[in-house]
DNA sequence: AAGTAATCCTGATCGC
DNA sequence: TGCGATCAGGATTACT
C-alpha cells in the first residue's frame, strides 16, 4: 500500500530521469488507469506528446510531474533534431477547444502536470526502451537530455491508481506554490515544511470521530495510510477508536510526533513492501516491513509488553493494536 | 454540514 | 490439476 514514504521514494527516484526530459510517445494499454483524466485516452496521448517535464513533486500520496511551460522553455534550435518536440504534435479534431484560447500567447497558458496516484498497487518503473513489465497500464517513452532514451511503465494490478493531465492552481495557504486542481483539497502532509501543526491540532479536536478515521482523512492530514496509522497509534499508545475530541493536546502532539517519526524512519529504509506490490522506480523493495511493531503482527507479542497484537476489522480494513498498551481512555 | 458506508478492482494464494 | 472463495485498502461517490 503505497503511502507517503513509498510515494516519496518513487518521486526522488524519478527526479534525475524525468527532470528536463521530453515525452516521445505514449501507449495506453488500459484506459481505466485514466479514470481521473478528463477526456478519452486519445486526448491524454495527444496532450502528452512532446511535453517536457520539470522536477516531480508530491503532496501526501499524490505525485505529479509539472510540464515546463512554453514561456520557460529553453530557446531551442527550430525544427528539433530529436524529432520529439513540437513539430509532430497534432491536435485531435474531436477536441479542438483550448480552454484558455490563445495558444499563441504562451504567457497566458496555465501550468499543467501529469498527476500520478499509485492507489493500492501502482508502480512507476524506470526502464530502458526494450523492457516491458507485466500489468503495465500506461507506457511513457521519454528522452532525457543526458540520459537519453528511457521508458516509464505505469504498472497497476488493481487499477485503483491513475494518471491524469491536470491544470495547476495556486495553493490556498501559499499562493506562490502551485498544485494540481484535483489535489487542491488534499491537506499538506506532516513532512511538508508548510504543515501547520496548530491548525491540524485545532481541526483534529473539532472532529466528532475516532482518531484512526481522522488520521486516514486526507483532507485533514495527508500521506498516512493503514500501515503508518497503525504504527503511529501503537507508538503513541492510542487506541484506533479513541474519540478525537477526548485526546488531550499533549497526547495529540505526541501522536503527531510519532506519525512524523514513523514516516521518516520508513523513508530512510526505502518504504514498506511485503511482496512485489510496492517497489521503487528500479523495481527494488523497501525494508521497513522488518521494522513493523503492530501492522500485520497479529498474534505476535507486542514489542513493548509482550501481549499478543490483535487485529480487528475497522473501516473495511484491518486495525492492528496492542490491547494492553492501547486502550480507549475517557 | 459532517460523518459514514458503499464502491471500485484483480492477481496471488489457499483449500478442497 | 482445477476452480471458486478470499484477501488487500485509497479515494471518491452516495447517502444519512
Amino acid at each position: 500500500m503505497p503511502e507517503l514514504p513509498e510515494v516519496e521514494v518513487v518521486r526522488a527516484g524519478l527526479v534525475p530521469a524525468v527532470t528536463g526530459a521530453s515525452v516521445a510517445s505514449v501507449t495506453v494499454f488500459d484506459e481505466r488507469s485514466l479514470r481521473r483524466h478528463e477526456g478519452p485516452s486519445e486526448d491524454f496521448i495527444d496532450r502528452m506528446r512532446g511535453v517536457r517535464f520539470a522536477a516531480p513533486e508530491r503532496r501526501g500520496k499524490f505525485l505529479w510531474l509539472p510540464f515546463v511551460s512554453e514561456i520557460q522553455e529553453f530557446p531551442t534550435h527550430a525544427g528539433g533534431s530529436n524529432g520529439v518536440s513540437g513539430g509532430e504534435r497534432s491536435k485531435s479534431p474531436e477536441f479542438p477547444k483550448d480552454p484558455v484560447g490563445a495558444r499563441g500567447d504562451a504567457a497566458e497558458l496555465p501550468g499543467e502536470a501529469l498527476v500520478v496516484h499509485l492507489g493500492m498497487s501502482g508502480q512507476v518503473l524506470l526502464r530502458d526502451r526494450s523492457t516491458d513489465d507485466r500489468l503495465t497500464r500506461i507506457r511513457l517513452d521519454i528522452v532525457h537530455p543526458t540520459a537519453g532514451a528511457l521508458r516509464l511503465n505505469f504498472v497497476d494490478q488493481r487499477i485503483f491508481g491513475s494518471m491524469a493531465i491536470n491544470t495547476m492552481l495556486p495553493t490556498r495557504d501559499h499562493p506562490e506554490q502551485l498544485i494540481p486542481a484535483q489535489v487542491a483539497h488534499i491537506a499538506r502532509d506532516p513532512l511538508d515544511e508548510c504543515f501547520d501543526d496548530a491548525l491540524f491540532l485545532k481541526r483534529l479536536g473539532a472532529r466528532k470521530t475516532g482518531i484512526k478515521r481522522a488520521l486516514l482523512d486526507q483532507t485533514l492530514v495527508s500521506g498516512i495510510g493503514n500501515i503508518y496509522a497503525d504504527e503511529a497509534l501503537w507508538a503513541a499508545r492510542v487506541h484506533y477508536d479513541q474519540p478525537t475530541s477526548t485526546l488531550s493536546r499533549p497526547r495529540a502532539q505526541l501522536l503527531l510526533a510519532e506519525v512524523r517519526a514513523v514516516l521518516v524512519k520508513a523513508l530512510g529504509e526505502g518504504g514498506t513492501s511485503f511482496d512485489a506490490q510496492y517497489v521503487n522506480v528500479n523495481g527494488n523493495s523497501g525494508y521497513f516491513s522488518h521494522s513493523l511493531n503492530a501492522y500485520g503482527q497479529q498474534g505476535k507479542p507486542c514489542p513493548r509488553c509482550g501481549t499478543p497484537i490483535v487485529r480487528e476489522q475497522f473501516m473495511n480494513r484491518g486495525s492492528h493494536f496492542c490491547p494492553k498498551c492501547q486502550k480507549v481512555s475517557g
